[in-house]
DNA sequence: TGCTATTTTCATTTTTTTTTGAAAACTTTG
DNA sequence: CAAAGTTTTCAAAAAAAAATGAAAATAGCA
Protein backbone atom coordinates (compact mmCIF):
# COMPACT_ATOMS: atom_id res chain seq x y z
CA UNK A 1 0.00 0.00 0.00
CA UNK A 2 2.64 2.07 1.23
CA UNK A 3 4.96 1.54 -1.68
CA UNK A 4 2.24 1.59 -4.43
CA UNK A 5 1.59 5.58 -3.18
CA UNK A 6 5.06 6.13 -3.56
CA UNK A 7 5.18 4.55 -7.14
CA UNK A 8 1.70 7.00 -7.48
CA UNK A 9 3.30 9.84 -6.65
CA UNK A 10 6.67 9.61 -8.81
CA UNK A 11 4.37 9.09 -12.09
CA UNK A 12 2.60 11.88 -10.85
CA UNK A 13 5.38 13.62 -10.57
CA UNK A 14 7.22 12.67 -13.77
CA UNK A 15 4.08 13.29 -15.62
CA UNK A 16 3.61 16.92 -14.30
CA UNK A 17 7.41 17.65 -15.30
CA UNK A 18 5.96 15.84 -18.97
CA UNK A 19 3.39 17.96 -19.22
CA UNK A 20 5.16 21.52 -18.53
CA UNK A 21 8.06 20.05 -21.16
CA UNK A 22 5.41 19.68 -24.00
CA UNK A 23 4.21 22.94 -22.90
CA UNK A 24 7.72 24.64 -22.79
CA UNK A 25 8.52 23.29 -26.41
CA UNK A 26 5.70 23.82 -28.15
CA UNK A 27 5.92 27.13 -27.73
CA UNK A 28 9.89 27.23 -28.58
CA UNK A 29 8.79 25.59 -31.98
CA UNK A 30 5.88 27.58 -32.48
CA UNK A 31 8.14 31.01 -32.46
CA UNK A 32 10.57 28.99 -34.95
CA UNK A 33 7.11 28.64 -37.04
CA UNK A 34 7.01 24.70 -36.48
CA UNK A 35 3.22 23.32 -36.07
CA UNK A 36 2.32 22.24 -32.46
CA UNK A 37 2.61 18.58 -32.97
CA UNK A 38 6.41 19.12 -33.31
CA UNK A 39 6.98 20.87 -30.49
CA UNK A 40 5.01 17.82 -28.24
CA UNK A 41 6.66 14.79 -29.23
CA UNK A 42 10.43 16.79 -28.77
CA UNK A 43 8.95 17.45 -25.26
CA UNK A 44 8.52 14.16 -24.51
CA UNK A 45 11.55 12.75 -25.59
CA UNK A 46 13.31 15.64 -23.79
CA UNK A 47 12.90 14.02 -20.72
CA UNK A 48 12.60 10.64 -21.53
CA UNK A 49 14.85 8.33 -19.90
CA UNK A 50 14.94 6.03 -22.70
CA UNK A 51 14.41 5.56 -26.34
CA UNK A 52 10.41 5.50 -27.37
CA UNK A 53 8.78 4.00 -30.18
CA UNK A 54 6.49 6.17 -32.67
CA UNK A 55 3.59 4.53 -30.93
CA UNK A 56 4.49 5.16 -27.86
CA UNK A 57 5.01 8.63 -28.22
CA UNK A 58 1.32 8.75 -30.44
CA UNK A 59 -0.30 7.66 -27.66
CA UNK A 60 1.19 9.25 -25.07
CA UNK A 61 0.36 12.10 -27.01
CA UNK A 62 -2.99 11.31 -27.99
CA UNK A 63 -2.02 12.15 -31.52
CA UNK A 64 -2.66 10.06 -34.48
CA UNK A 65 0.53 8.00 -35.78
CA UNK A 66 0.19 10.26 -39.18
CA UNK A 67 1.11 13.32 -37.17
CA UNK A 68 3.52 11.59 -35.32
CA UNK A 69 5.43 10.16 -38.53
CA UNK A 70 5.39 13.90 -39.73
CA UNK A 71 6.72 15.38 -36.85
CA UNK A 72 9.34 12.99 -35.92
CA UNK A 73 10.31 13.38 -39.74
CA UNK A 74 10.63 17.15 -39.49
CA UNK A 75 12.48 16.55 -36.11
CA UNK A 76 14.68 14.29 -37.84
CA UNK A 77 15.88 16.62 -40.88
CA UNK A 78 16.50 19.35 -38.29
CA UNK A 79 18.36 17.07 -36.31
CA UNK A 80 16.84 17.11 -33.25
CA UNK A 81 16.15 13.26 -32.72
CA UNK A 82 18.16 10.44 -33.51
CA UNK A 83 16.70 6.64 -33.98
CA UNK A 84 18.25 3.88 -31.40
CA UNK A 85 18.07 0.43 -31.84
CA UNK A 86 16.88 -1.21 -29.23
CA UNK A 87 17.36 -5.44 -28.40
CA UNK A 88 14.25 -7.44 -29.26
CA UNK A 89 11.82 -4.77 -31.00
CA UNK A 90 11.11 -4.27 -34.48
CA UNK A 91 9.73 -0.49 -33.91
CA UNK A 92 12.34 2.59 -34.64
CA UNK A 93 12.84 4.21 -31.43
CA UNK A 94 13.68 7.88 -31.17
CA UNK A 95 15.64 9.90 -28.46
CA UNK A 96 16.23 13.47 -28.57
CA UNK A 97 19.55 15.13 -29.53
CA UNK A 98 19.76 17.74 -27.21
CA UNK A 99 22.49 19.94 -27.93
CA UNK A 100 20.59 23.50 -28.97
CA UNK A 101 23.31 24.42 -31.16
CA UNK A 102 23.29 22.18 -33.81
CA UNK A 103 19.48 22.47 -33.73
CA UNK A 104 19.58 25.84 -34.44
CA UNK A 105 22.49 25.57 -36.61
CA UNK A 106 20.21 23.09 -38.85
CA UNK A 107 17.30 25.29 -38.55
CA UNK A 108 18.97 28.12 -39.93
CA UNK A 109 20.41 26.22 -42.96
CA UNK A 110 17.07 23.88 -43.81
CA UNK A 111 14.71 27.10 -43.20
CA UNK A 112 15.83 30.87 -43.19
CA UNK A 113 18.99 30.40 -45.78
CA UNK A 114 16.94 29.55 -48.79
CA UNK A 115 14.72 32.63 -48.42
CA UNK A 116 17.64 34.55 -48.57
CA UNK A 117 19.26 33.19 -51.57
CA UNK A 118 15.77 33.64 -53.43
CA UNK A 119 15.48 37.19 -52.04
CA UNK A 120 19.08 37.89 -53.69
CA UNK A 121 17.04 36.81 -57.31
CA UNK A 122 14.47 39.22 -56.28
CA UNK A 123 16.76 42.02 -55.65
CA UNK A 124 18.82 41.40 -58.87
CA UNK A 125 15.25 41.72 -60.92
CA UNK A 126 14.63 44.96 -58.65
CA UNK A 127 17.48 46.41 -60.36
CA UNK A 128 16.43 45.82 -63.62
CA UNK A 129 13.60 47.58 -63.47
CA UNK A 130 15.18 50.65 -62.21
CA UNK A 131 18.08 50.41 -64.73
CA UNK A 132 15.42 49.72 -67.64
CA UNK A 133 14.05 53.07 -66.54
CA UNK A 134 16.58 56.50 -66.53
CA UNK A 135 13.56 58.65 -66.18
CA UNK A 136 12.58 57.32 -62.41
CA UNK A 137 14.34 58.82 -59.21
CA UNK A 138 17.64 57.05 -59.48
CA UNK A 139 19.37 58.22 -56.53
CA UNK A 140 16.29 57.16 -54.44
CA UNK A 141 15.69 53.49 -55.73
CA UNK A 142 19.40 52.65 -55.80
CA UNK A 143 19.50 53.40 -52.18
CA UNK A 144 16.92 51.44 -51.43
CA UNK A 145 17.69 48.55 -53.06
CA UNK A 146 21.22 49.15 -51.77
CA UNK A 147 19.67 48.65 -48.43
CA UNK A 148 18.08 45.11 -49.14
CA UNK A 149 21.39 43.71 -50.32
CA UNK A 150 23.16 44.99 -47.29
CA UNK A 151 20.17 43.25 -45.40
CA UNK A 152 19.99 40.07 -46.90
CA UNK A 153 23.93 39.98 -47.21
CA UNK A 154 24.18 40.06 -43.28
CA UNK A 155 22.04 37.88 -42.85
CA UNK A 156 23.68 35.38 -44.90
CA UNK A 157 26.81 36.11 -43.04
CA UNK A 158 25.28 36.34 -39.00
CA UNK A 159 22.78 34.05 -38.69
CA UNK A 160 24.88 31.02 -39.52
CA UNK A 161 27.50 32.68 -37.26
CA UNK A 162 24.62 32.64 -34.86
CA UNK A 163 23.88 29.09 -33.52
CA UNK A 164 28.08 29.75 -33.03
CA UNK A 165 27.78 32.11 -30.51
CA UNK A 166 25.21 29.84 -28.59
CA UNK A 167 27.49 28.44 -25.93
CA UNK A 168 25.02 25.41 -24.90
CA UNK B 1 2.35 60.35 -78.75
CA UNK B 2 5.65 59.69 -78.13
CA UNK B 3 5.85 61.05 -74.19
CA UNK B 4 2.60 59.17 -73.25
CA UNK B 5 4.79 55.33 -74.30
CA UNK B 6 7.14 57.28 -72.40
CA UNK B 7 4.82 57.84 -69.55
CA UNK B 8 3.30 54.31 -69.67
CA UNK B 9 6.95 52.95 -69.50
CA UNK B 10 7.55 54.19 -66.72
CA UNK B 11 4.60 53.06 -64.90
CA UNK B 12 5.07 49.84 -66.17
CA UNK B 13 8.84 49.44 -64.31
CA UNK B 14 7.13 51.15 -61.44
CA UNK B 15 4.34 49.04 -61.08
CA UNK B 16 7.23 45.68 -62.06
CA UNK B 17 9.09 46.96 -59.11
CA UNK B 18 6.39 47.77 -56.38
CA UNK B 19 5.03 43.48 -57.29
CA UNK B 20 8.70 42.11 -56.38
CA UNK B 21 8.96 44.36 -52.95
CA UNK B 22 5.87 43.47 -52.14
CA UNK B 23 6.64 39.85 -52.57
CA UNK B 24 10.17 40.41 -51.29
CA UNK B 25 8.34 41.96 -48.07
CA UNK B 26 5.73 38.98 -47.80
CA UNK B 27 8.12 36.56 -47.84
CA UNK B 28 10.43 38.15 -45.18
CA UNK B 29 7.99 39.21 -43.15
CA UNK B 30 6.41 35.63 -42.95
CA UNK B 31 10.15 34.32 -42.00
CA UNK B 32 9.28 36.73 -38.73
CA UNK B 33 5.56 34.82 -38.80
CA UNK B 34 3.79 37.96 -39.73
CA UNK B 35 0.80 37.85 -41.67
CA UNK B 36 0.80 38.35 -45.69
CA UNK B 37 -1.40 41.83 -45.55
CA UNK B 38 1.84 42.97 -43.16
CA UNK B 39 4.39 42.74 -45.75
CA UNK B 40 2.21 43.60 -48.54
CA UNK B 41 1.81 47.19 -46.77
CA UNK B 42 5.43 46.95 -45.83
CA UNK B 43 6.49 46.01 -49.26
CA UNK B 44 4.13 49.28 -51.24
CA UNK B 45 5.90 51.47 -48.22
CA UNK B 46 9.25 50.96 -49.35
CA UNK B 47 9.21 52.06 -52.55
CA UNK B 48 7.58 54.69 -52.23
CA UNK B 49 9.00 57.99 -53.24
CA UNK B 50 5.83 60.11 -51.21
CA UNK B 51 4.22 58.88 -47.67
CA UNK B 52 0.73 56.83 -48.38
CA UNK B 53 -2.85 57.54 -46.98
CA UNK B 54 -4.52 54.27 -45.59
CA UNK B 55 -6.66 54.29 -48.32
CA UNK B 56 -3.84 54.62 -51.12
CA UNK B 57 -2.64 51.78 -49.75
CA UNK B 58 -5.71 49.43 -49.03
CA UNK B 59 -6.51 50.34 -52.92
CA UNK B 60 -3.25 49.52 -54.58
CA UNK B 61 -3.13 46.55 -53.04
CA UNK B 62 -6.68 45.46 -53.21
CA UNK B 63 -7.14 44.38 -49.51
CA UNK B 64 -9.93 45.76 -46.74
CA UNK B 65 -9.66 49.31 -44.82
CA UNK B 66 -10.03 46.57 -41.57
CA UNK B 67 -6.74 44.43 -42.91
CA UNK B 68 -4.99 47.48 -43.60
CA UNK B 69 -5.81 49.13 -40.74
CA UNK B 70 -4.45 46.16 -38.77
CA UNK B 71 -1.66 45.81 -40.85
CA UNK B 72 -0.43 49.14 -39.81
CA UNK B 73 -0.93 48.88 -36.70
CA UNK B 74 1.51 45.93 -36.26
CA UNK B 75 3.74 48.01 -38.34
CA UNK B 76 3.24 50.69 -35.87
CA UNK B 77 3.92 48.76 -32.86
CA UNK B 78 7.33 47.41 -34.45
CA UNK B 79 8.48 51.03 -35.58
CA UNK B 80 8.71 49.96 -39.43
CA UNK B 81 6.64 53.02 -40.47
CA UNK B 82 6.00 56.10 -38.89
CA UNK B 83 3.34 58.63 -39.88
CA UNK B 84 4.08 61.84 -41.76
CA UNK B 85 2.02 65.27 -41.96
CA UNK B 86 1.09 65.97 -45.44
CA UNK B 87 -0.32 69.79 -46.07
CA UNK B 88 -3.95 70.03 -46.79
CA UNK B 89 -5.06 66.01 -46.15
CA UNK B 90 -6.61 65.41 -42.79
CA UNK B 91 -5.82 61.82 -43.74
CA UNK B 92 -2.91 59.99 -41.98
CA UNK B 93 0.13 59.18 -43.82
CA UNK B 94 2.72 56.50 -43.93
CA UNK B 95 6.41 56.15 -44.47
CA UNK B 96 8.25 53.00 -44.38
CA UNK B 97 11.24 53.37 -41.74
CA UNK B 98 14.10 51.40 -43.52
CA UNK B 99 16.53 51.06 -40.64
CA UNK B 100 15.92 47.60 -40.46
CA UNK B 101 18.67 47.19 -37.16
CA UNK B 102 15.72 49.24 -35.09
CA UNK B 103 12.62 46.93 -36.84
CA UNK B 104 14.86 43.55 -36.09
CA UNK B 105 15.52 44.85 -32.32
CA UNK B 106 11.63 45.57 -32.36
CA UNK B 107 10.49 42.45 -33.34
CA UNK B 108 12.95 40.68 -30.95
CA UNK B 109 11.65 42.91 -27.74
CA UNK B 110 8.65 42.54 -28.46
CA UNK B 111 7.64 39.17 -30.24
CA UNK B 112 10.59 36.91 -28.48
CA UNK B 113 11.72 38.37 -25.67
CA UNK B 114 7.73 37.62 -23.60
CA UNK B 115 8.37 34.06 -24.75
CA UNK B 116 11.43 33.81 -22.73
CA UNK B 117 9.94 35.17 -19.69
CA UNK B 118 7.52 32.43 -19.85
CA UNK B 119 10.21 29.88 -20.21
CA UNK B 120 12.09 30.66 -17.52
CA UNK B 121 8.71 30.36 -15.21
CA UNK B 122 7.81 27.08 -16.90
CA UNK B 123 11.91 25.98 -15.90
CA UNK B 124 11.47 26.13 -12.20
CA UNK B 125 7.90 24.89 -12.37
CA UNK B 126 10.14 22.20 -13.58
CA UNK B 127 12.78 21.87 -11.55
CA UNK B 128 10.16 22.02 -8.12
CA UNK B 129 8.67 18.48 -10.04
CA UNK B 130 11.69 16.80 -9.68
CA UNK B 131 12.84 17.93 -6.45
CA UNK B 132 9.43 17.06 -4.99
CA UNK B 133 10.57 13.46 -5.85
CA UNK B 134 14.01 12.12 -4.62
CA UNK B 135 13.22 8.62 -6.52
CA UNK B 136 12.82 10.12 -9.75
CA UNK B 137 16.97 10.01 -10.81
CA UNK B 138 18.50 13.51 -10.05
CA UNK B 139 20.95 13.50 -12.36
CA UNK B 140 19.19 12.34 -15.61
CA UNK B 141 16.87 15.44 -14.95
CA UNK B 142 18.44 17.66 -13.28
CA UNK B 143 21.48 18.10 -16.75
CA UNK B 144 18.36 18.16 -19.04
CA UNK B 145 16.90 21.23 -16.73
CA UNK B 146 20.59 23.02 -16.54
CA UNK B 147 20.62 22.57 -20.19
CA UNK B 148 17.16 24.58 -20.40
CA UNK B 149 18.00 27.37 -18.10
CA UNK B 150 21.36 27.90 -20.19
CA UNK B 151 19.22 28.06 -23.83
CA UNK B 152 17.04 30.83 -22.16
CA UNK B 153 19.69 32.31 -20.73
CA UNK B 154 21.71 32.65 -23.74
CA UNK B 155 18.72 34.08 -25.72
CA UNK B 156 17.97 36.62 -23.59
CA UNK B 157 21.87 37.67 -24.07
CA UNK B 158 21.94 36.65 -27.73
CA UNK B 159 18.99 37.96 -29.48
CA UNK B 160 19.05 41.78 -28.52
CA UNK B 161 23.02 41.56 -29.62
CA UNK B 162 21.97 40.57 -32.59
CA UNK B 163 20.26 43.67 -33.94
CA UNK B 164 23.29 45.38 -32.91
CA UNK B 165 25.16 43.25 -35.19
CA UNK B 166 23.59 43.99 -37.87
CA UNK B 167 26.07 46.96 -39.87
CA UNK B 168 23.27 48.01 -42.28
C1' DT C 1 9.40 -15.64 -50.62
C1' DG C 2 5.35 -14.63 -48.31
C1' DC C 3 3.40 -12.91 -44.08
C1' DT C 4 3.01 -9.52 -40.55
C1' DA C 5 4.42 -5.44 -38.20
C1' DT C 6 5.60 -0.83 -38.81
C1' DT C 7 5.90 3.47 -41.10
C1' DT C 8 4.65 6.78 -44.62
C1' DT C 9 1.62 9.17 -47.60
C1' DC C 10 -2.12 11.88 -48.77
C1' DA C 11 -7.18 13.02 -49.51
C1' DT C 12 -10.36 14.62 -46.26
C1' DT C 13 -11.67 16.89 -41.97
C1' DT C 14 -10.72 19.91 -38.28
C1' DT C 15 -8.62 23.76 -36.30
C1' DT C 16 -6.39 28.07 -36.49
C1' DT C 17 -5.29 32.25 -38.64
C1' DT C 18 -6.32 35.97 -41.56
C1' DT C 19 -9.40 38.87 -44.08
C1' DT C 20 -13.60 41.17 -44.84
C1' DG C 21 -17.11 44.54 -44.26
C1' DA C 22 -20.21 47.01 -41.74
C1' DA C 23 -20.96 49.38 -37.44
C1' DA C 24 -18.88 52.09 -33.82
C1' DA C 25 -15.65 55.41 -32.45
C1' DC C 26 -12.84 59.01 -33.28
C1' DT C 27 -11.28 63.58 -35.52
C1' DT C 28 -11.23 67.51 -37.95
C1' DT C 29 -13.26 71.63 -39.52
C1' DG C 30 -16.90 74.78 -40.99
C1' DC D 1 -21.15 71.45 -31.80
C1' DA D 2 -22.82 69.05 -35.72
C1' DA D 3 -21.69 66.99 -39.98
C1' DA D 4 -18.59 64.76 -42.83
C1' DG D 5 -14.35 62.32 -43.23
C1' DT D 6 -11.32 58.91 -41.38
C1' DT D 7 -9.89 55.08 -38.64
C1' DT D 8 -10.68 51.20 -35.63
C1' DT D 9 -13.04 47.23 -34.00
C1' DC D 10 -15.00 42.87 -34.20
C1' DA D 11 -18.36 39.19 -35.62
C1' DA D 12 -18.64 36.43 -39.55
C1' DA D 13 -16.57 34.48 -43.79
C1' DA D 14 -12.68 32.83 -46.21
C1' DA D 15 -8.25 30.97 -46.52
C1' DA D 16 -4.39 28.53 -44.78
C1' DA D 17 -2.26 25.21 -41.86
C1' DA D 18 -2.33 21.06 -39.29
C1' DA D 19 -4.29 16.63 -37.86
C1' DT D 20 -6.67 12.47 -38.90
C1' DG D 21 -7.18 7.90 -40.56
C1' DA D 22 -7.20 4.61 -43.91
C1' DA D 23 -4.73 2.85 -47.78
C1' DA D 24 -0.17 2.14 -49.75
C1' DA D 25 4.55 1.32 -49.14
C1' DT D 26 8.29 -0.52 -46.75
C1' DA D 27 10.87 -3.39 -43.65
C1' DG D 28 11.77 -7.39 -40.75
C1' DC D 29 11.20 -12.05 -39.84
C1' DA D 30 10.07 -17.20 -40.39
Amino acid sequence: MQIENQVQKINEEEVKLEVESIDFFVRMMSILGLPRSVGEIYGVLYFAENPLSMDEISSRLKISMGSTSQGLKTLRSLKAIRTSYVQGDRKDHYIAETEFRRLFSNFIKEDILPHLDSAADRISSMEKHVIANPDMNQEFYTTRIEKLKRLTKAGRKLLPALAGLLKI
